[in-house]
DNA sequence: CTAGGGCTATCC
DNA sequence: GGATAGCCCTAG
């Protein structure tokens, strides 16, 4: 899987309720970049999350609130004051929690208080508040009545709501993951365009002159928009940049917000041009279809007047054109032909209907008396061609064949003895060992001539 | 790199 | 036209 893919996979992911080992899974299994400070932030969020699934804070959070604080200074973002209540709040709850069984209320400070916060003088996630709580807690250790006083001066802590409004703030900042951005970008593309249909349709009413043509034009670009940014997103997002447009990600680098995310005047240029492009290569079958409409009625009116009286079974083809532009025969035409129907082909002989690579549409094909000529008509398609684009740049292997050369006996002896030195099969040992006898000879030479010898 | 099948030019 | 020598291609 394509690692941005991935990546927005999980961040989207990561925004779900998830079990803890299911994340671990994923990340075990899903190609992740390793720089990617956006998807590392969503990370420890969720982890954060998890740590307090169960309405209590651990040691853990404060890892992770120390590796958001490096990620935060990575991108030059001071330690918010919720980041340093919560990480405050996170190392008082965990200590004092044990106030009353000196030993492990022992261990937790030296754990919590002097090796990990002593030795994170200027980082940005400690605050004052935490240096007074430190002071009075290591007081604890030794006097009751400072135990005391921060037994009462703790329930004031709310740990978990502190890490809540932490987590929120955190989300906030990192904003909402790719796909999600994607699929409401799209969502509003699509409102677009049936509101580009609502008013087009209004405008019909008032304008007979638009034609159904135009509108679907019209609603082929809207579409075709769409499918550009798809496509865009999903394969140019690598590099970041397709047709010399830079589509961006929310949060990342991005020099616009969401809303705008796909709406720049470069973007809407590079769109037309695609649009242009694709026009230029898919030529419009409607007009030559009008155009065969109109040949084919012609000559039914014109059979019609010079054989009044022909029987049924000779009698041109009425031709009627129907509601989709689709060129039909009569009804009672076509209850004619059935009649007279040629036996049943051979399943083996080609079937004139079926048109598997090559569309027979020409109007040169439209003889009267053909097996088409009763029979549905169908608008003229583009002609396929069985030619692949990889044909076109194929190179032709232009190999010189050398020369045949006869052996000389000299090269027969040495090649003999060749053989005995060094035995059948070595080929490139004995072509190396008389490089200068066997001239113009290549090893695989010395394997067809010894075949040679030896038949 | 080698083995083996196939192709082609040359010889008779 | 068949036989053969020399060369080429490709799978393993």
């Amino acid at each position: 899987m394509d690692i941005d893919i991935s990546r927005w996979i999980l961040e989207f992911i990561l925004r779900q309720p998830l079990q803890d080992y299911i994340l671990d899974a994923l990340i075990g299994v899903l190609p992740l970049p390793n720089d990617h400070v956006r998807l590392k932030k969503a990370l420890i969020v969720q982890k954060i999350q998890s740590e307090i699934s169960n309405g209590s804070v651990s040691e853990k959070i404060l890892k992770f609130l120390e590796l958001m604080e490096e990620l935060y200074t990575q991108e030059g973002i001071e330690a918010s004051e919720a980041m340093q209540a919560a990480y405050c709040a996170v190392a008082v709850d965990c200590t004092v929690r044990f106030l009353g069984e000196k030993v492990k209320y022992f261990e937790a400070v030296k754990r919590i208080w002097k090796q990990r916060i002593n030795k994170m003088e200027n980082v940005g996630v400690v605050s004052k508040e935490l240096w007074e709580w430190r002071d009075e807690i290591e007081a604890a250790l030794w006097e009751d009545r400072f135990c005391d006083n921060v037994k009462i001066r703790s329930k004031s802590i709310a740990a978990v709501e502190a890490v809540k409004v932490f987590v929120e703030e955190a989300k906030e900042r990192i904003g909402p993951p790719f796909l999600q951005v994607l699929v409401e970008t799209l969502r509003r593309d699509d409102d677009a365009v049936k509101a580009g249909l609502d008013w087009q349709n209004k405008q019909v009413s008032q304008d007979l002159t638009c034609s159904n043509h135009d509108r679907e034009a019209n609603k082929g670009d809207a579409l075709l928009r769409r499918k550009h940014i798809a496509v865009q997103h999903t394969r140019g997002t690598t590099a970041g940049i397709c047709r010399g447009v830079k589509i961006a990600e929310p949060g990342v680098e991005a020099s616009c917000g969401p809303d705008d995310l796909l709406s720049t005047p470069k973007t809407d240029e590079a769109l037309k041009l695609s649009s242009l492009e694709l026009r230029a290569v898919v030529k419009d079958p409607l007009p030559e279809a009008l155009d065969l409409a109109e040949t084919l009625m012609s000559l039914d009116r014109n059979n019609s007047a010079q054989q009044p009286a022909e029987n049924d079974n000779g009698r041109a083809p009425n031709f009627v054109v129907d509601s989709n532009g689709v060129v039909r025969a009569n009804e009672d035409d076509q209850h004619c032909c059935h009649h007279n129907a040629a036996p049943k082909p051979s399943l083996m002989a080609r079937n004139n209907t079926a048109h598997t690579f090559e569309w027979n549409d020409s109007i040169d094909d439209l003889s009267e008396g053909s097996p088409r000529s009763g029979r549905r008509f169908t608008l003229p398609s583009p002609r396929r061609t069985k030619v692949s684009p990889l044909k076109k740049y194929e190179f032709k292997k232009v190999t010189t064949r050398r020369k045949a050369k006869r052996w000389s006996t000299l090269e027969e002896d040495t090649l003999r003895s060749g053989v005995q030195k060094y035995g059948v099969g070595n080929w490139k040992l004995i072509f190396d060992t008389y490089r200068e006898i066997f001239e113009d000879r290549t090893p695989v030479d010395l394997k067809d001539k010894w075949r040679n010898l030896t038949s």
